[in-house]
DNA sequence: ACCTGAACACCGTTCAAGT
DNA sequence: ACCTGAACACCGTTCAAGT
C-alpha cells in the first residue's frame, strides 16, 4: 500500500513540509535550500511539494506567517513587562528567523506575493508599536512617527548579527531618545 | 584582427564590465542579472568575465565600492548644509542602489567577501555619523549610540520604497528625538 | 486526489583549447 | 595574457503518466 495515501490528510502533510522548510530556511537560508532538499527532508519527491504549494516563494510566505503568529502570541503573553524586556524578548524570537528578513527584502522587487506579505507585516508591527507608545503617554501624532523609527531600529538589529549587550544598548538608547524609560513597567496595564 | 586584444588595456575593459554591471544590477537587481547577460552587455563571452573578476560576488563588491566612493564624495561637497538636507541628499543617492542593500544582507551568511565589505561599510558610516553628531554638540558617549540608531533608520528608509514626504518625516523625527534641530545649519563649519 | 520520473530551460562556474 | 565554446553540476518548475 502506498505510504502517504489516505494515511495522512492534506493538512497534516502540508504541516510536515512546512516544518521541514522552517528548519532548513533558518539553518541554511532560503536561497541555499533547494526544493529537492526540502522535498527529501519531508520524505517526498521534489515535485510533490508543488501539489501543496504554488512555488518556492509560497512556501516561504507560509513559514513567515507561522513565525509571525507564533511571535505575536509570545509577545502578548509578556504584555505587563517593561518595554525593554519585551523588546529584548522580541529580538530573541526574531533571531531564529534572522536570515529571513533580508530574504524577504531581497525578493521584494521580484515577487508580488512577497511584497503583499511584507506590507501587511509592516502595518501590523507599526500599529502594535504605535499603540504601545501611546500607552506610554506619547501623543498620537508623535507616536506614529516614533513607531517608524523604532521599527527600523528593530529591523536593523534583527538583520545584523550583534552581541546581546550591543543590541540592548542601541534598543534602550532608542527608547530613551523617544522619551521612554526603558525599564519602567508597562503603564495602564 | 581580434577585437579586444591590446586595443583596450585591462583596466579599461574591467571598467567597461563594471559599468554594465552597475546598470544591470540597479535596473533588474543582482539575482535577476545573469553572468551571461552581463557578459553580453559588455560585449564578451560569458566566461570572459571570470578573467577580470573572481566570481559574481566579486563583481558586486566592485560595483558597491564604486558607489560608496561616489556617494562619500557627493556628501562631502555638501558639508555646510543643514543635516536634514544632507540626509535627504544621501537617501537620494542611495535610492539608485536601493536593491543592493538587501542584496548585500541576503548574501551576508554565504559570502565571506560580502561580509567583509558590509562590516567595513558600517564602520565608515558609523564613524562619519558619530563625528557629525559630535559636531552638533552631542556628547561623544551618546553620539556613538545615536549613530547606530540613525544608521538603522537610514538603512530602513533606504531598503523600503516610500514617498519623499514620508521619508523626510521619519528622518527629521529621528534627528529631533536625538536632540538636533534638523533644519539648523551645520555648526563649526 | 495524490504522487512520481523524466524532462525543460535556466544558472554560475570550470576547463581545455585557441591566439 | 587574453578570450572562447563546450561542458559540468546544479536550480525551480512543468508535464505526462501512474495509482
Amino acid at each position: 500500500m502506498p505510504r502517504n495515501k489516505r494515511h495522512i490528510d492534506r493538512k497534516e502533510k502540508k504541516e510536515e513540509i512546512l516544518k521541514a522548510a522552517a528548519r532548513l530556511f533558518r539553518e541554511q537560508g532560503f536561497a541555499s535550500t533547494s526544493m529537492s532538499q526540502l522535498a527529501a527532508a519531508a520524505g517526498v519527491a521534489p515535485n510533490t511539494v508543488y501539489w501543496y504549494f504554488e512555488n518556492k516563494d509560497d512556501v516561504l510566505i507560509a513559514v513567515l506567517n507561522n513565525a509571525l503568529e507564533h511571535g505575536m502570541q509570545a509577545l502578548s503573553i509578556r504584555h505587563a513587562e517593561p518595554l525593554i524586556e519585551r523588546g529584548k524578548a522580541l529580538l530573541g524570537l526574531l533571531e531564529d528567523y534572522g536570515s529571513l528578513v533580508t530574504t524577504v527584502h531581497a525578493l521584494l522587487q521580484e515577487s508580488d506575493a512577497i511584497r503583499e506579505w511584507h506590507d501587511r507585516f509592516h502595518q501590523i508591527v507599526l500599529s502594535i508599536m504605535t499603540a504601545e507608545l501611546i500607552n506610554h503617554k506619547i501623543p498620537e501624532a508623535e507616536a506614529r512617527k516614533d513607531a517608524w523609527v523604532l521599527m527600523y531600529v528593530i529591523e536593523g538589529l534583527w538583520a545584523h548579527p550583534q552581541s546581546a549587550d550591543e543590541r540592548e544598548l542601541i534598543l534602550s538608547q532608542t527608547l530613551y531618545r523617544i522619551g521612554i524609560d526603558p525599564s519602567a513597567p508597562a503603564p495602564g496595564g
